[in-house]
RNA sequence: GCCCGGGUAGCUCAGGGGUAGAGCAGUGGACUGAAAAUCCUCGUGUCGGUGGUUCGAUUCCGCCCCCGGGCA
């Protein structure tokens, strides 16, 4: 029966955590004892321009298990949780015949919980749309909710449309599909990879203890070439609104790189960005993966295999 | 030593005779295709100390302490 686990792949293991709580390796940990493919579950992480800001697994932990989407994406492509989703799908199908035990690690909340739970199977929104929003978004703001409240009135009432990103796909959603956001949110979707088909954690990190490390790990990445990076991703044609430019640090480096801060106020204004997101992961885990087993920052696969 | 400016929330500061308020930080929360995004909530602190004026002082006056800057 012992041997029978070793060979053969168990349930997909989940692990979620805030930011710089020692997920990666981890998951490069459990890789290695399960026969694991370990499967990016992080926004950033996903951009081929960022290795050192979004600490992503580096060539040496590449080589010792299959990882699968990291840094596989352009710097200027479109990219969403709906793209994350089918391409997980395949990686997954890949990982049960090539007989992997995948191992789904991240910090994106929206990407996991929708995995476990489903996303509901909205058509992209054409480039077109797009557009007119942005426009819309750039001149009058006010008009989202306006039309919403015209034409969607169910949708307006469901959101909260004074958030200008939640109505602006609100709006993008009608406008392209014709039909409101929250009609289809009662089309019926089934997850992937329901949280009770594997093995989900969450690590849990106190403050106290997470804090000091994410400004140690950032100052580690400045040390490291997080500078060159940037410079590089400038040359590329950083712009602040691409979501592959929403990296933390990268705003806060480049302002030092055009001198607009000192490198030190610049990594004080990045270590506290990064700690705010540190806190939004923590609502996020606490409040929508109640059902998910804590386990502490610092654990180790072998104190964790046995509960798998 | 003298002159000026200042000492108010963790930080930067506003205010003003009836015991005080913003931004930032921090807290809690929301979140279904841009999510490392976006948005909402929460503000009592010897108003530097001490005497005085006043019905009442953090606010006015005196003295003291501390921090800037200037003159010696």
């Amino acid at each position: 029966m012992h041997d029978l686990m070793m060979s053969a792949p168990g349930r997909p293991i989940l692990i979620a955590g805030p930011t710089a709580s020692g997920k990666s390796s981890l998951a490069l940990e459990l890789a290695r004892h399960t026969h694991g493919c370990i499967i990016n579950a992080d926004a950033l992480q996903v951009y081929a321009c960022w290795k050192i800001l979004t600490a992503r697994p580096g060539d040496r932990d590449m080589a010792i298990c299959p990882h699968r989407l990291f840094g596989y994406v352009g710097m200027n492509e479109p990219y969403s949780v709906g793209r994350w989703l089918r391409d997980l799908k395949t990686v997954l199908a890949k990982c049960r015949s090539d007989d992997l035990r995948p191992i789904i690690v991240g910090g994106t909340g929206l990407y996991l919980t929708s995995l476990t739970t489903g996303l509901i199977e909205i058509p992209e929104i054409p480039r077109v749309v797009r557009n007119q929003a942005d426009r819309i978004r750039l001149e009058t703001p006010a008009r989202f909710s306006e039309d919403l409240l015209r034409y969607d009135p169910e949708t307006a009432n469901t959101i909260d449309v004074g958030n200008p990103v939640r109505a602006q796909r609100a709006w993008e959603v009608l406008t392209a599909t014709g039909i409101g956001l929250a009609q289809w949110h009662r089309t019926p979707h089934s997850p992937i990879l329901p949280a009770s088909s594997a093995r989900a954690f969450v690590i849990s990190a106190a403050a106290e203890w997470l804090l000091p490390r994410i400004r140690s790990r950032f100052e580690h990445m400045v040390s490291r070439g997080a500078l060159d990076e940037v410079r590089s991703v400038m040359e590329a044609g950083y712009d602040r609104r691409k979501p592959s430019c929403k990296a933390l640090g990268a705003s806060e480096l480049v302002s030092f790189v055009n001198g607009d801060h000192s490198l030190p106020e610049a990594i004080e204004l990045a270590t506290i960005r990064t700690r705010q997101f540190a806190k939004r992961q923590r609502t996020w885990f606490r409040n929508k993966m109640a059902d998910w087993e804590r386990v502490a920052a610092g654990i180790s696969a072998k104190d964790l295999i046995p509960r798998l």
